[in-house]
RNA sequence: CGGGGCGUGGCGCAGCCUGGUAGCGCACCUGCUUUGGGAGCAGGGUGUCGGAGGUUCAAAUCCUCUCGCCCCGACCA
């Protein structure tokens, strides 16, 4: 391709609006620019790394032997009313109706679509196991859409579908898609980690996110220094401690109430009392699934949303409002505690071996000392709650835990019969019995993927692109357009490149030197050639990579050969 | 949805408090010079100051409403 020919808006500022690096570096570059929140047109630079995230995807989904297919992204109302989602998916749903007043939704995700499809056309165990997946933009009215097209609320997104008669095969089908993303994310030149993820709005039982360790990551992760295991924070299991013996009930001190006109939070009434936030436990009160309910936790702790859900196996969890905590703990908002409430009672596995320990007094203005389970109150269910910490260690092997952060960008679910149960997909299995299919689901977000490259890989000069998925592999610069040797030199490896198919970008703009070299670190190309008076005068070209410092000279007459030595080292080198 | 901030040329911003001819840098166009790390000089074009209404002799500036965008929060009492 020819620059002077091509369309790269390059700026050397980035708009004000733009907070994270790859999203200003996305901007600078030409590559992405808005059109309205959360919604972005690719610009060609950035179509190309797409489409080469795409075909890597491509090649491995396939390898895989899961089968491509394009779906609608318009899709009707009724398909989600029947499992359930229309209701429970949330504002993200961009819905909308047609001329007949039939509502729609546009495709946030197509578990619905190709359950449909499938029941329709899968009846036997003979056609399973089956995997289909598409690459297609979809579009969920994200809360907050921000950093570019890291989160955008209409995005480029490969997902796939798998179908199995058992348990054993829905494992085998995911086993492959873990290993698929593995090597699609290497071969993408990232540094990634598969971790234990929980499940979300998606539903399902099992899952992992591929994440991109990067800095600015909107996802924490954890993993163990010892073994493998490695999860999202809100996912990450805790180890309960050891629980102290529950004999010595007689030794127990009594409640004794004191005044703490004001102080509400747990660090002002730790400090008020002179006791550490350990020794008090805060009393959460929930509405789940339409029941209130009281969450305790140790007061140095942080209550974990997504574990309460899945210990209460509830849709909905929700902070209760003010009012409601008023009416259930007769106090304002700041003086709840266990003692007396008359409604269910969760609490984190922490305070088992907890004793005489201060919570709130459910009046205002009052909170209590020597509060003990048991003779104080009952605890309904105990559970992991809480939020690992530092101070905890690994789940599995009980060895230190480092925290890090990271872009996600693949998840991988087991689904088990969630949508197919609710859509009544299902086969006659060997035996001629009606059974249900055991789904699975695996997205990868393409646009982000690029994105995550760049926060993961630039420096103050620009992009740095891992070669499997730049743009271009080679960018020329002949430094002297007005210089007819120059130019015919340039002209020539151009076209010798392009004959051995290396993705070449001629810089054929009548432009300054400094331009030039900025531009290029800019894009972020990986090789540059350039191609100037001084060394043509040597019979030579200097090769600089743009991930290096230090440039080096070779002969015109085999730069060609040279270069496309260079293109392969950089593309067998992953990470 | 709550809180905060911002809308002035393509981009980055000043001007607003204290009303009185709309400005700067970059970018863009023309010419000359320059040409291995974002050139210099000269000339030039570029704005319904987000929109609507109001106050006023006069509004980018003050007031009201509205739209858009960004940030923080929307759990930890």
């Amino acid at each position: 391709m020819r620059y002077s020919k091509y369309f790269i808006p390059t700026h050397k500022e980035a708009p004000s609006d733009a907070e994270v690096i790859s999203h200003q570096l996305m901007i600078r570059a030409g590559m992405i620019r808005k059109l309205t929140s959360g919604v972005y047109t690719y610009l060609p630079l950035c179509l190309r790394s797409i489409r080469k995230v795409e075909d890597i995807i491509r090649e491995e989904m396939n390898r895989a032997g899961a089968i491509e297919i394009l779906m609608p992204a318009v899709q009707p109302a009724e398909l989600w009313q029947e499992s359930g989602r229309w209701e429970h998916y949330g504002r993200e749903l961009l819905r909308f109706k047609d001329r007949h007043d039939r509502e729609a939704c546009f495709g946030p995700t197509h578990e619905e679509v190709i359950t449909d499809l499938i029941r329709k056309e899968i009846h036997s165990y003979k056609q399973m196991p089956i995997n289909l997946y598409q690459i297609q933009t979809k579009f969920r009215d994200e809360i907050r859409p921000r950093f570019g097209i890291m989160r955008g609320r209409e995005f480029i997104m490969k997902d796939a579908y798998s179908f199995d008669v058992d348990e054993e095969g829905a494992n085998l089908s995911y086993e492959a898609m873990y290993e698929a993303y593995t090597r699609i994310f290497d071969r993408c030149g990232l540094k990634f980690r598969a971790v234990e993820a929980d499940t979300g709005a998606i539903g399902g039982s099992y899952s992992h996110e591929f994440m991109v360790l990067a800095e600015t990551g909107e996802d924490q992760i954890i993993n163990c220094t010892g073994c493998d295991y490695a999860a999202n924070l809100e996912r990450a299991e805790v180890k309960p401690s050891e629980t102290l013996p529950e004999s010595d009930v007689q030794e127990l001190n009594p409640i004794i109430e004191v005044a703490t006109p004001g102080i509400k939070t747990v660090e002002e009434v730790a400090d008020f009392l002179s006791v550490l936030p350990s020794q008090l436990i805060k009393s959460l009160i929930f509405v789940v699934d339409g029941e209130e309910i009281a969450v305790l936790i140790r007061g140095d702790h942080e209550l974990n949303e997504a574990k309460l859900k899945s210990l209460l196996g509830a849709q909905t969890v929700e902070l209760a409002f003010e009012r409601v905590v008023e009416e259930i703990t007769g106090a304002p908002v700041g003086f709840a505690g266990p003692v007396g409430l008359n409604i269910r009672i969760v609490a984190d596995h922490a305070l088992k071996g907890m004793r005489d320990f201060v919570t709130g007094g459910n009046r205002k203005d009052l909170h209590l000392r020597n509060v003990n389970m048991k003779r104080d109150f009952e605890v309904d269910l105990f559970g992991d709650l809480r939020v690992i910490t530092s101070q905890d260690s690994c789940p599995r092997c009980g060895r230190k835990i480092e925290f890090g952060r990271g872009i996600e960008v693949g998840h991988i679910f087991k689904l088990g019969t969630k949508y197919s149960q609710a859509l009544k997909a299902v086969f006659l299995n060997h035996q001629g019995k009606e059974t249900p299919i055991i789904m699975g689901c695996y997205g990868i977000g393409v646009g982000r993927t690029v994105a995550a490259a760049i926060e993961q890989n630039h420096d103050k000069d620009g992009i740095i692109f891992p070669i499997p998925i730049a743009p271009f592999e080679v960018i020329i610069l002949p430094l002297q357009m007005h210089d007819t040797g120059v130019v015919e030199t340039a002209e020539k490896i151009y076209t010798e490149l392009l004959d051995i198919k290396v993705d070449t970008l001629l810089d054929d703009r009548d432009e300054r030197a400094g331009v030039k070299f900025n531009d290029a670190d800019l894009l972020g190309i990986p090789i540059r050639v350039t191609v100037g008076v001084k060394g043509i005068k040597g019979g030579q070209v200097e090769i600089k990579l743009r991930s290096e410092t230090e440039s080096f000279f070779v002969p015109i007459n085999n730069a060609a050969s040279s270069i496309n030595e260079k293109v392969e080292a950089l593309n067998d080198s992953p990470k």
